[in-house]
DNA sequence: AGGTAAGCGAGACGGTACGTCCTGTCTTTTT
DNA sequence: AAAAAGACAGGACGTACCGTCTCGCTTACCT
């Protein structure tokens, strides 16, 4: 359970109005002048309230882009070509859009910086990402497709860190077909070397 | 030429001892603490002279992390197997070691943010890292291991991204027989996939 | 009567249990220390409570500092000289104190801030005290120790002054023989002055 | 001296810059709302020019609001009766002012919560106080006014503690005649009883 | 040989953000 | 309706860092 019964409860709107604001503000200044103060004041509330939530701006940043939507469903489209593509468009969704793009290398600065729990809220994410991946493959080997399951932490490498790359390494822009189509044969290609 | 012909010349050895000091620091207590004072401190250098030479201090750690001979000659091993083995031991090299390591975030973070040269710097590393990919995969077509040439983009991504994302994204330890040989396979069979 | 007859009645408890953790924190860590937050926890009490008695923390630290017999009975000793001792001695006890001593700056301070009641409370205290001045010097006249009566307001400012200054401005330690004792004879004789 | 040879020099304007803003803002909203930013925004300086000079929002205002020329000159009147109204006119015209008459109270709360330095300067401008003061009665020892020194301390509380409770506990109105001509008596008498 | 332009270490400067703290109010549930 | 608990808005504080500027000094080039 989140709290305890006693005392005045944490007010709803405050986590929507935050979440709202932070990605107003990463889409019209960026992640380092997307200020805690300038949070506070869009969203109508105090910086205590939000202090109150997250441990810090990183926390709070990475709370209001992580929808819990995001990787909601894996997919299931009947061959792996098509599972990877799919994977390949979550695994976009997540990291495109306007406030996650100029978000994400701020974050992962900050949260790098932040003792432990860095680990708290990035590993969630990825954690759900690697158990999509697992029942991707897993299916896979059930068709028949692959002989054996591939290391998992080397697909998940290639998937998300293709993906990464071209979005913020390279800064490419996004092919017509979408990034997933361009990406797909050749990481579809490589899980089945790997699974032979 | 650098500067003008008047006045004193730059000092020869504060170049060493500033990568030097930033070295150290990043290894130390990271990028976000690796403070431009304390660069200075370190090195026993004035502020103004750190400037002189660098526009900020993203460009002023970048500048002190890419060695010279990062990437520095393109592999021919004969096979574009044991040619993609190492531009990706290349790629790991550049981007580990516990400098890097702890720089990239905040660097990626940094660069981001200024204007245009971010450009000027990272490009000028993955124009080069590019240009050996080229190289391999046209050695590869001339060897007539490949049909055609891949997308390029498309490549690099997957290279540098899997690299990346294994060091930066998900944190995985290296694997003892090296990383490049842990991502090789699948990525060799990924260019040969999109190369047929 | 104070308040409506329905509802819940005011807890008995509540003035005597704030009144003594006020006094206990303002000893231990003094007034701006002295938190509301920390006056309720440790009166095990609601904040709520506490603002429902009174209309600020300066009027709640008030009402804890002076107690009700605080300038209780006017001495009478049977010569004006006495009489000022027994004035200054009684100014003393209300200003002395581990308590008073470390909340009246800050009282002083923040009861200026507050629009009008700052009087309210403070004047209290005020008046209570130059009625007692007003009654020994009214005792002085018939005595024949006076010829008239002096200005009041500068008596009261002498005296007061005069144990205010030695506690909070110079920040003397107490006399052995007690501050009234030495302050008695000067202001004694300003006073027959004023009166001859 | 004042600072090292080496590096920037302090820029001279500053300290004037902040007295002037300070004062302009206590006289305006009195010393609680009287921010540190707000300083600095009206000086048209960092915050850390300020932290760099004084440790403290108290200690700032403090040196901005005692002027060196605050009890420059010990006056000389002849006598002992005009001496003592030039020494309460003195003090008068250090703790009155738009500026003090607002900070003080604030001023004596803040001071007495940090550590030591309280003293520090505070003791600076009483220490010169009690200096002029001994000078005062030593002249009327040496005219024959005084047969004896008095107690200097109970002699200073009493002349500074009845200015300070005519401002600042009683908060009455200067009378016409000034404050100095209507507290000189009974004082001029009580150091008369005590030097007898 | 001396002037001068640019370099140098040191460190102060304006600006900006962070995270903490505290006050006075409000909102729950319980009594 | 009052109680304890505790969340809320607002706002100040003091710290930290960046990139710039200003000292007094030093070093090489160019007259």
């Amino acid at each position: 359970m989140t709290h305890n019964r006693r005392g005045r409860p944490r007010e709803q709107g405050i986590d929507a109005a935050v979440r709202a604001a932070v990605n107003e503000l990463l889409e019209e200044v960026g992640y380092q002048r997307c200020t805690v103060d300038a949070i506070a004041a869009r969203a109508g509330v105090g910086k205590a309230a939000l202090y109150r939530r997250w441990k810090s701006k990183a926390e709070l940043v990475f709370a209001a882009v992580v929808h819990d939507d995001t990787l909601a469903a894996p997919p299931d489209t009947g061959t792996l070509r098509g599972d990877v593509t799919g994977v390949l468009a979550d695994i976009q969704s997540a990291l495109d859009g306007p406030q996650v793009r100029n978000a994400l290398p701020g974050l992962l600065a900050d949260l790098r910086t932040e003792d432990a729990p860095a680990t708290r809220l990035g590993e969630l994410f990825l954690v759900r990402e690697r158990a999509y991946l697992v029942e991707v493959l897993d299916r896979a080997l059930a068709r028949g497709e692959l002989a054996r399951r591939p290391e998992v932490p080397v697909v998940h490498a290639m998937l998300l860190g293709s993906v990464f790359a071209w979005l913020h390494l390279l800064r490419e822009t996004v092919p017509p077909g979408g990034l997933a189509d361009a990406l797909a044969p050749g990481l579809y290609g490589a899980i089945i070397v790997l699974g032979r």
